[in-house]
DNA sequence: CGATTTTTTCGTATATCTACGAAAAAAAAA
DNA sequence: TTTTTTTTTCGTAGATATACGAAAAAATCG
C-alpha cells in the first residue's frame, strides 16, 4: 500500500467520514481557505491513482468512495511507523504523538487497540 | 395523477425498466431514430413536472427514478380508460386493444389480471 | 374548419466536470 | 547544500449537463 501525504490524508479523511462523495462535497467540507476545485480535483485523482479511492460514473460526475478502510490504514500505519521509528519501544509511541498533538483522543483509544493487537506475537 | 402523452409513456417505460437512469441512459435504450439529448431531456423534465419521477443530483447530472410504479400506472389508466369508452363492457376491452396492436402479449397477460381484479365488487 | 392549448423539438446559453500538463513548492536523496 | 524526485497548485481545453425559450407540430375545443 502506497503512503498517503497529509494532503492526501486530509480529504481522504473526509471521504471515509462520508462514505462517499463528488470532489464538490470534499471541497465544501474543507475548512477555509478551500483550494481551487481544480487543485483539490487533481489531490482525488491521486489518491485514486495510488488506489485508495474507488469511483462510480454518472454521467460525467465522479462519485468518489474508499477503497481501502480507515481501519485497514491505521493498522498499517501505525504498524510501519512503530517499525522504523519505535523499534522496540512500542510503549512509548502514544505518549510521543501525544505530545505532538498529531492525535485526537478518540484516536488515542483507536490506536490503543491496535497497538494491544500488536503485542501479540502472531500478528505480523 | 396526469396524464402521460405516449411520447412520455415510451420514456416512462425505459425509467420503470431499469429502475434508474440518467438521460444519457434513456437515450441509449431508446432505438432509431434517437432524439436529440436536449429534446429527449426536455421530454424527463416534464415527467418530472407531473410527478411521474424524481431525481437526485450528482453534482450537475441528474439520475432519474419512479415516483409512481408502472402498476399503479396501469391500474389508474385501464380504470380511467375502461370508465369512459367501455362502460359497463369491460368484457371486449381486451379484444378490443389486441385488435389495434396497442399491447403485447405479456402485457395482455397482465391486463387480464387487473380486469379480473376490477371486477370484484370491492374494487374502485 | 379555425382558434386555442399542449406537446414536441432543439438550439443556445451557461454551469460543471474531468483530463492534462506546466510550473512552483516541498521532500528526499546524494 | 545541491540535485533529483514527488507533491501541490491551478489554468486551459474539451466533454457533458441542465435551463430556458422560441417555434413547429399535434391535439383539443368551439
Amino acid at each position: 500500500m502506497k503512503e498517503l501525504t497529509q494532503n492526501e490524508e486530509r480529504v481522504m479523511r473526509i471521504i471515509w467520514s462520508k462514505g462517499e462523495a463528488l470532489v464538490r462535497d470534499i471541497l465544501e467540507a474543507l475548512p477555509e481557505p478551500q483550494p481551487p476545485y481544480t487543485t483539490l480535483a487533481s489531490t482525488v485523482k491521486s489518491l485514486e491513482k495510488k488506489g485508495f479511492v474507488k469511483y462510480r460514473a454518472y454521467g460525467s460526475t465522479y462519485l468518489y468512495s474508499p477503497k481501502i478502510t480507515q481501519e485497514d490504514y491505521s493498522r498499517k500505519s501505525v504498524n510501519s511507523l512503530v517499525k522504523n521509528y519505535f523499534e522496540g519501544s512500542v510503549g512509548n509511541f502514544l505518549s510521543f504523538m501525544v505530545k505532538e498533538n498529531k492525535i485526537s483522543d478518540k484516536e488515542i483509544e483507536d490506536l490503543q487497540k491496535l497497538i494491544d493487537d500488536m503485542d501479540k506475537p502472531e500478528e505480523k
